[in-house]
RNA sequence: GGGAUCGUGGGGUAGCCUGGCUAUCCUUUUGCGUUUGGGACGCAAUAACCCCGGUUCGAAUCCGGGCGAUCCCA
C-alpha cells in the first residue's frame, strides 16, 4: 500500500462535488445575480451522472470511471480490449499529429508494414534478441484452410521492418534511413484491463532508423527522446524525468534504452515513451550493411523509438479530478464551451450575442462549441462540460450582453474572470496559457515533492511505502540489489541518469553497501 | 501467478441470506407541455436478472463451471 492513508473509514463513496463556490461569487462584480451555492442532496436520490469515486482514496476505480463517463473509452466484449470513442481518439490524434509533424521535420518518413508477421521472421528475431518473448496471438487458418506457416499478429514490427531496411540499404547514400509507422500491436499478456495503460491491443508509433556512424545513431536516439519530452512538457502539461533504463531492463539487444518517466498522482511512475540506441547488433543480425565512399562494406548503426497510448493514460490521470476529466487546452478537442443563459424575453439577444462570439472564435481556429440545447439548464451544462474536460467555459447571459463582456471560467479551479467582448480572441489565448500553466505547475509540484533520497534498504522501502514517488539512492549496478527491494515491495529501478559520468548520490550502494557506480531511481510503476 | 469482492434496463441500484404472483427505486433516452446565472418540473412511452449446466413443481435468488470487471499481493 502506498496511497496516502485514507481517513479511518477507508474508501468512501462520496457525492459528487457540486458547485465551485469559491469562484462563483467572487468573480461577479455587478451584483445583479448572486451565484446560488449548491446544496448537498439526499444521497439516495443522488444522480450518478458525474464522478462518484475519489481520486485520492480509490485511484483505480476513479480512473476507470473518468475514462468511461467522459466518453473516452468503453470496454470491449473481449477481455483486454477497449473501444476508443471519438473523444478519446481525438486525444490520440492530437498527440499523433504533433509528434508526426516533428518527426517529418527531422527526416522521418512514414510507412506501413503488415499486421501479420510470419512465424519464421519472428523466430529469427527471437534468436537474435535473447529475452524478447512476448505472448503472441496467432493466425492459423485462412478461410477454411490451415495455413502452411502461422502468422503472428505483430507484437512489434522489428522483425519485418529490419529485413526490408537491409534490402533498401545499399550505399552510404541510402543513409540515414528513417522509417516510422503508426499502428496497433497486440501482446497477449493476461493482465487486468486498464484503459490506455494495460490492454492487449494498443496504439503506438514505432520508429526505426539506420545510420552510417555511431554518433549519428546516438544523436538520433537523443533527438527522439527530446521530441517525446517536448510532447509531454509543451503539449500535455506533464512534467517528466528523462533517464535511461538500468542495463538489466534495457530493450533486449539494445546498447542503451532511454525513457521519459511521468509520476502519477498515486505515486506510481509511468514509462511514457522510450528510445533505443541499438548499436550494430541488429544491423549485423539483419544484415543492414552499406558500401561507404571508399567502397568498403560497413555495418549500419540503428535505433528504434516508440510512444504508445499509455501517454494518454498519463495525461488523463495526471490532471483529472473528482469532477471528471481535465485537459490542457493544447489537446482538448473542445477548448471553449459557451453556455448561454437566457430568460424568455432575453433568449434571442443572448443567443445571437453568443453565436457571434462562437463564430469569431471558430474563425480564429479555436475549438469552440455553443451549447444552446434548450432542454438542459445551465447548471447541467456546466457539470457536463467539466466532466468532459473542456478547459475554458464562457457564461453568457443578459448581463454580459448588456455590458459587452464575457464571463470566462477556468476548468481546473473555477477561477472566474470577465473579459471585454471586443478583444475576446486575444483574451482566450491568454486564458489557454493560464490554464496550461496551472495544470503544469500542479503536476510539477507533485513531481518535485516526490523525489526523495534514501541510503539504506529500510530507508528505501520505508520511503516508497509511505510516500510512493521516486526514491534515489546510490547503486552499485548489481541487479540483485534491485531484486532485494522488489521482493519486499513492488518497486523497481525505473531509471538511472542519462549521463553515465554523473556522480552517484553517495559513495555506497543504498542496498548492499558496496561502492556505488551511479544513482538509481526506485519507484512503483504501471 | 496467488487472493478478495463483484456482475440485475444505456448508467446507478433494491430484491438474493430464508426460491413463488406484474422484479424496486433514481437517472438516462423518446414525445408533449412548462422552463434556464451551478445537475429544473409535470404527464406518457421504451427498456434489465453475464453465459452454460445442475437442483426444484418453480431459480435473479441455491449448487458447479465459464466469461468479464475492480481491488490487493507477487
Amino acid at each position: 500500500m502506498l496511497r496516502p492513508a485514507p481517513p479511518d473509514s477507508g474508501p468512501v463513496r462520496r457525492p459528487p462535488t457540486f458547485g465551485r463556490q469559491q469562484a462563483g461569487v467572487a468573480g461577479r462584480e455587478h451584483g445583479a445575480f448572486i451565484t446560488t451555492v449548491a446544496r448537498p442532496r439526499n444521497m439516495s436520490d443522488e444522480q450518478e451522472l458525474g464522478i462518484t469515486e475519489s481520486k485520492e482514496h480509490s485511484p483505480g476505480e476513479w480512473y476507470a470511471e473518468v475514462v468511461r463517463k467522459a466518453g473516452l473509452a468503453d470496454y470491449a466484449p473481449m477481455g483486454g480490449f477497449i473501444i476508443t470513442r471519438p473523444r478519446g481518439y481525438a486525444l490520440w490524434e492530437t498527440i499523433r499529429d504533433h509528434l508526426d509533424g516533428w518527426f517529418k521535420e527531422t527526416g522521418v518518413d512514414n510507412a506501413y508494414f503488415p499486421l501479420f508477421v510470419p512465424e519464421s521472421y519472428l523466430e529469427r528475431e527471437k534468436d537474435i534478441v535473447e529475452g524478447f518473448d512476448p505472448e503472441v496471438a496467432w493466425v492459423t487458418k485462412g478461410g477454411h484452410d490451415e495455413l502452411e506457416e502461422r502468422l503472428a499478429v505483430r507484437p512489434t514490427s522489428e522483425s519485418i521492418i529490419a529485413p526490408f531496411m537491409a534490402r533498401w540499404t545499399r550505399s552510404h547514400r541510402d543513409l540515414p534511413l528513417r522509417l516510422n509507422q503508426w499502428c496497433s500491436v497486440v501482446r497477449w499478456e493476461a493482465t487486468e484491463t486498464k484503459p490506455f495503460f494495460r490492454t492487449k491491443e494498443f496504439l503506438w508509433q514505432e520508429g526505426h532508423t539506420a545510420h552510417e556512424t555511431e554518433d549519428e545513431a546516438w544523436d538520433e536516439t537523443m533527438l527522439r527522446l527530446d521530441q517525446y519530452e517536448r510532447l509531454f512538457e509543451e503539449e500535455l502539461a506533464v512534467p517528466i524525468m528523462r533517464g535511461r533504463k538500468p542495463p538489466h531492463d534495457k530493450f533486449p539487444g539494445a546498447d542503451m534504452t532511454t525513457t521519459v518517466e511521468a509520476l502519477m498522482p498515486d505515486g506510481k511512475s509511468v514509462q511514457s515513451a522510450t528510445s533505443h540506441y541499438l548499436g550494430q547488433s541488429f544491423a549485423e543480425a539483419f544484415d543492414i550493411t552499406f558500401l561507404d565512399a571508399n567502397e568498403e562494406e560497413n555495418v549500419a548503426h540503428t535505433t528504434s523509438w516508440g510512444l504508445s497510448w499509455r501517454a494518454l493514460g498519463a495525461l488523463i490521470m495526471t490532471h483529472s479530478d473528482d469532477q471528471g476529466l481535465v485537459l490542457p487546452p493544447t489537446v482538448a478537442p473542445t477548448q471553449v464551451a459557451i453556455v448561454p443563459i437566457w430568460q424568455e424575453n432575453t433568449k434571442d439577444e443572448v443567443l445571437q450575442y453568443a453565436a457571434g462570439i462562437a463564430a469569431e472564435l471558430e474563425d480564429a481556429g479555436v475549438g469552440v462549441t455553443l451549447d444552446d440545447r434548450d432542454e438542459r439548464n445551465p447548471g447541467f451544462k456546466f457539470n457536463e462540460h467539466e466532466l468532459n474536460g473542456v478547459p475554458v467555459r464562457f457564461e453568457i447571459g443578459p448581463d454580459e450582453v448588456e455590458d459587452g463582456r464575457v464571463t470566462v471560467v477556468h476548468r481546473p479551479d473555477g477561477e472566474t474572470v470577465e473579459e471585454e467582448r471586443a478583444g475576446i480572441v486575444g483574451a482566450v489565448s491568454d486564458h489557454f496559457d493560464e490554464v496550461y500553466d496551472k495544470l503544469y505547475a500542479a503536476a510539477e509540484e507533485n513531481l518535485e515533492q516526490n523525489v526523495r533520497e534514501a541510503h539504506s534498504p529500510e530507508d528505501i522501502l520505508g520511503t516508497i511505502g509511505r510516500y510512493g514517488g521516486y526514491v534515489k539512492t546510490p547503486w552499485c549496478g548489481d541487479e540483485a540489489c534491485e531484486t532485494a527491494i522488489k521482493e519486499e515491495i513492488a518497486a523497481e529501478i525505473v531509471m538511472v541518469p542519462l549521463d553515465r559520468d554523473e556522480e552517484p548520490a553517495g559513495d555506497e550502494c543504498g542496498v548492499c553497501g558496496d561502492d556505488a557506480e551511479e544513482t538509481a531511481y526506485f519507484a512503483k510503476s504501471y
